[in-house]
Formats: C-alpha cells, structure tokens, sequence
DNA sequence: ATGATTCTTCTACAGAGCGTAGAACATTCA
DNA sequence: TGAATGTTCTACGCTCTGTAGAAGAATCAT
C-alpha cells in the first residue's frame, strides 16, 4: 500500500472521523480549525492532495454534483487492519512475528484478543 | 519508525538472513548473488546505505576492525512486531482495529494466536 | 618506513514523492 | 450573460533515496 504525507494522513483522519463525503472546501475549513496548527491552506492545495489520494486508491470522488464530494474507501480500522496485515506478509516467518507482537501486547488487548479469537470459534 | 527504501530494505533482509555481523563488501557481494536481478552497486553506494541505516537506528556498526562490520539492531520478528504496533498506535479504537484484524486472518493463524495466547496466560 | 592497497567519509547529483498554489479552464448562479 | 464558484494543469522547492566519484585515513607488503 503506498505511504501517505503529513497533509494526506491529515485529510484521511478527517474523512474517517466524518462519515459523510465531504468537499475540498470543507476539508479545508475543518484543517484549519481541527489541526491546532490553524493550518491554512488554498483551496488547490486541498484538491491536488485528494486527487493524489484518489489515485492512491484511499478515497472516492463523486462527481455528479458539483462541488465533488470525497469519501474514505475504507474505515480507520480497514485500513489499519490491513497495514497490518501488510507488515505480517513482509515477514518470513509470520507465527515467529505473531509471537512477538503478541508478547509485547498489553494484558488488556491480550484479553480483547482472547475474547474476539472466542467469538471467532462460535462464529 | 522511519521507512526504507528499496536497497536498505534489501540490505536488512541480508542482514536478517545472516546473523554474523557482515561487512559492506560482504553485503555488496551477497546482493549481487541474492537479488536475482544481479544487482550491482558500488562499494561507497553500499557504505552510504548503511550509514543511513545506521543514522535511522536499524544497524550497529562495529568500528574496532577494519572493515567495520554491521549488523541489525532488531530481528525481523522484533521488527516486524514492532511495525504492528506502531500501525496500532495510529488507530483511535484499538479494540475495533484488532477485531479488523483477527477477522481477517486465515484460520491456521487465528489457532497460533489462540496458542500463544494461552502460552501467555499460563506464564 | 613507505608506497600500494584497502577502506571510509565527504560531496554531489538525479529522480520521485509531497506540500504548495497560481493560471487557466469549466460550470453554475444571479 | 457576466460574476462567482469549482476543477484541472502546471510548476516549483524540499526531502528522501539510490548512486558513486574524489579525497582522506588506515593497513599491508616489502
């Protein structure tokens, strides 16, 4: 999976907290406020960035009205689920790398796992 | 954790492969012969890479002989684990992002986890 | 010891990716 | 149909990476 920017990663965790499809105007507007930087920047500026993303495959265009409106293709957690997944098959040995993350998971998250392995068994 | 690219992503998987400490010499040579695209780079081009990976903490390098000789700082599954976790990190509900994760792992890998898992419980 | 050899560092450059946005073109609105 | 709004095209600077020559440093052979 390519790789995102700063600017990208910024317009991705808007468009996962937002469900609806949002515009390159209102991207804009929520950066400015939400990034605490008060970032600013042009309204291109936004469009180049979400075109790249849509290239990228991250987000989708709908362009039957006009201004387009952009949406995530997949969720956060999707997505995350998997860079992880991604990172797994880089490895050699995938249960040696499985034993190693899960060593080092916290005993709550060992906990979650143990419960979403259960609920996986009784499908 | 800083990224590679291409031949520093080569070099740690030589250097994960051999777990002696190599020289750039050895790993230049070995890149010829293992990268099947017969891949050729210059000593210096060797040296520059590994000093990189030195700079981002991927490598040690011993200085006490000469030539100096390098090795990973990390295993691959240590790297690996450490890669799942910081993609984790990056999710707000770890929860929601792990349950993504284990539902999409194949049924051999949900029996390790469960395995390690209860390794983990009986310490 | 010293010239030859080997090794390392310094410097440099090209290509790609990203942030950035103006200029020009297209669409919609009043 | 002119004004306002929206999109694409083009471009530039910065950083990262692959690449390696030139120059300096250490080692070796005689």
């Amino acid at each position: 999976m390519a790789s995102l920017g700063e600017l990208e990663r910024s317009v991705m965790e808007m468009l996962w907290t937002n469900d609806a499809a949002l515009t390159a105007n209102e991207l804009r507007d929520t950066l400015a406020v939400r990034d605490g930087s008060g970032r600013v920047v042009a309204t291109t500026t936004m469009l180049t960035v979400l075109s790249r993303l849509e290239r990228k495959g991250f987000v989708s265009r709908s362009r039957v009205m006009r201004p387009h409106r952009y949406r995530a293709l997949l969720s956060r957690e999707e997505h995350t689920a998997e860079l992880m997944h991604e990172v797994l098959d880089q490895s050699t040995d995938r249960a040696a790398a499985l034993a190693r993350f899960v060593g080092t998971v916290s005993e709550g998250e060992a906990n979650t796992l143990r419960r979403l392995l259960d609920e996986l068994a009784h499908h």
